[in-house]
DNA sequence: ACAATGATTGTTTTC
DNA sequence: GAAAACAATCATTGT
């Protein structure tokens, strides 16, 4: 049944706390590639670079060294804090994280690790072999070169007038809109086409008055998302003006989830990239960022085998599943496209590799251990075998330690790969997609394309916000779904729902998917300019406390027979009656 | 192709 | 070859 619009406006602002609650847990990424600004690039404050994102045990960074100026400083610093896959004693002072991930440099040295394993002289930096796999999330951090910026609460004000004020607007284009977001409920007191900060000192003021400015939008008449107007709207009282100049991130953390005041502040272009940030450059380029220029073609081996197995591995057919693969005739790899445009015969990233699993940690010390007292080869097939059986055979507790250094792993790779991901330019992203779309049209992979985590994302279908709507309430998942637990099953319940419904019914839907696609394109707007910082990638319907919660829907008591037919009304005002009947009601 | 969902299935990771 | 993490898959509609 309807819910009352009343919840709604506290929604709003739990919206916009559980918004800020995420750009404050962001706050803990703490990826030393976040850290940039210029500043700190220029002073050499890489130091904590020590979360690597480089894959040292690959041959080639010791090849392209003399391509890293700071190589040295890093590799000394990559070493103290190399994690050792010692014997379980070893490991298990990895509990402590705070100093225990100094590596016991004594016989984990002498034994040469798993680089000894094969009597390879790669010793040359056999602690190398993990640092990829390193991580130690309280490594010291740099200090932050730039405080936050200060997103204050939105105004009372904003919580029950707004709806009532469009309730009453009859002329409104979506009558109902401002009940189903946060967004739209902020929009009723700033509709689109106005200015929406009232405050001179806005950042978008300031960008509307510097058009030539190459962070403001050439058109003054693009208005930004709702959500950052109410952004900036809301700061009104005690005006504090933020500047672009002055705030080196012009981005919305409320805007993003992901906003990291350490954040890098993305470059746009490729050039400016490399202008910006050689050292990061630098370093991405020689170990973890696309591979840019051509005096470096693709290596044999590649830096990363995941990054290899998505390139050079992809005609798998394994990975094929259902593909009836044309035999067409392989042209495409007989011209190393680098056209910029065209799609490039291998990819070009090279993400952060996997954090080893507890599972892999354990191997690692298992075949270490057995290496120092047996200086046989060892099979690996075999050495998997046996030291698998011991694994299973292990209590919880005895994995434990493997599992927490596993966890940590994990976690600064997430941290490393979201840095990574983020020093993408969509130039990148835009490449590595048609590579990859290449590759799903010969058959040769089937790897989705990309999705570029600064860029807005795809605003929600009328369908999908109505899905949303069935699968945040309990009660219509009964309803509809049934028993159905099976996700595609109930797509297929949904969507006979869905086509059983009348516009009307549909109407709060369409008019919700309307509005987020309204601010979608001007979110997308800004991002393609160049002009944004903030590029939401949150979605405001799917939060928990989303007011499309609210949304009225049409219960299978709604689908009866009900006289309000409405049958030829066409105009917007018209359609509109049954979802403004049904908010009424629960107004009243 | 991509928005959401989550159980399931297949792939990748280390040597 | 091991175990686990990761990623694709499915089913839907609308853009």
């Amino acid at each position: 049944m309807p819910v009352s619009p009343f919840r709604q406006h506290h929604r709003d602002d739990d919206a916009l706390a559980i918004a800020l609650a995420a750009s404050d847990m962001s706050l803990g990424d703490q990826s030393p590639f976040l850290a940039f600004d210029d500043s700190n690039l220029y002073d050499n404050s890489l130091s904590d670079s020590s979360h690597m994102i480089f894959d040292f045990d690959d041959p080639m960074p010791y090849e392209t060294k003399p391509l890293m100026s700071w190589d040295s400083q890093d590799y000394g610093l990559s070493s103290s804090v190399s994690y050792f896959p010692g014997s379980p004693e070893s490991t298990s002072s990895q509990l402590d994280y705070g100093a225990s991930h100094l590596p016991p440099h004594d016989r984990s040295f002498g034994s040469g690790m798993l680089g000894s394993y094969n009597d390879a002289p790669q010793q040359q930096m056999p602690e190398f072999n993990y640092s990829h796999w390193l991580t130690d999330p309280e490594i010291p951090l740099p200090p932050m070169s730039s405080a936050p910026i200060d997103i204050p609460f939105p105004p009372s004000h904003s919580s029950a007038a707004s709806s009532f004020a469009a309730h009453s607007d009859n002329s409104s284009i979506f009558p109902d809109v401002s009940l189903f977001s946060p967004t739209t409920a902020h929009a009723a007191l700033q509709p689109l086409p106005r200015s929406f900060s009232p405050g001179q000192d806005s950042v978008m003021g300031t960008m509307q008055s510097h058009t030539e400015l190459s962070m403001s939008p050439s058109d003054p008449s693009l208005s930004p998302p709702m959500w950052a107007a109410q952004l900036w709207a809301s700061s009104s009282p005690p005006q504090r003006p933020v500047h672009i100049d002055v705030s080196p991130i012009p981005r919305s953390p409320l805007a993003d989830p992901a906003y990291d005041p350490h954040a890098t502040q993305r470059p746009r272009t490729r050039t400016h990239s490399r202008r910006s940030f050689p050292p990061v450059s630098d370093m991405f380029q020689s170990a973890s960022a696309p591979t840019m220029s051509p005096m470096h073609p693709p290596l044999s081996r590649s830096y990363s085998r995941r990054a290899e197995s998505s390139s050079e591995h992809d005609d798998r057919d394994a990975t094929v599943r259902k593909k009836k693969r044309s035999l067409v005739a392989d042209e495409e790899d007989h011209r190393p496209v680098d056209k910029g445009t065209e799609a490039p015969s291998k990819s070009m990233l090279r993400p952060p590799k996997l954090a080893p699993s507890a599972w892999q940690l354990y191997f690692t010390d298992w075949i270490q251990r057995h290496q120092a007292s047996n200086h046989k080869k060892l099979n690996v097939a075999q050495a998997a075998k046996e030291a698998g059986q011991e694994y299973a055979r292990l209590s919880s507790e005895d994995k434990e330690p493997y599992r927490r250094r596993s966890q940590a792993a994990k976690e600064a790779r997430e941290r490393e790969h979201a840095a990574y991901m983020r020093t993408l330019t969509p130039e990148d992203i835009k490449r590595e997609n048609a590579f990859r779309t290449a590759q799903r049209k010969a058959g040769k992979s089937r790897r989705g394309n990309i999705k570029d985590p600064n860029a807005p994302k795809k605003p929600l279908s009328a369908y999908f916000m109505f899905l949303q709507r069935i699968r945040s309430d309990p009660e219509l998942v009964r309803e509809v779904f049934g028993d159905e637990t099976e996700t595609t099953k109930q797509s297929v319940l949904a969507a006979a729902k869905w086509r059983s419904m009348t516009d009307d019914e549909r109407k709060p839907f369409l008019a919700q998917a309307e509005q987020e696609k309204l601010e979608y394109e001007a979110a997308r707007k800004m991002y393609e300019e160049g002009t944004t910082g903030y590029s939401s990638s949150i979605n405001f319907s799917i939060l928990p406390n989303s007011p499309i919660n609210s949304i009225a829907f049409p219960s299978s008591s709604f689908l009866r027979p009900v006289k309000q037919e409405a049958a030829g009304s066409e105009s917007e005002s018209d359609a509109d009656d049954g979802a403004d009947r049904r908010h009424g009601r629960s107004l009243a």
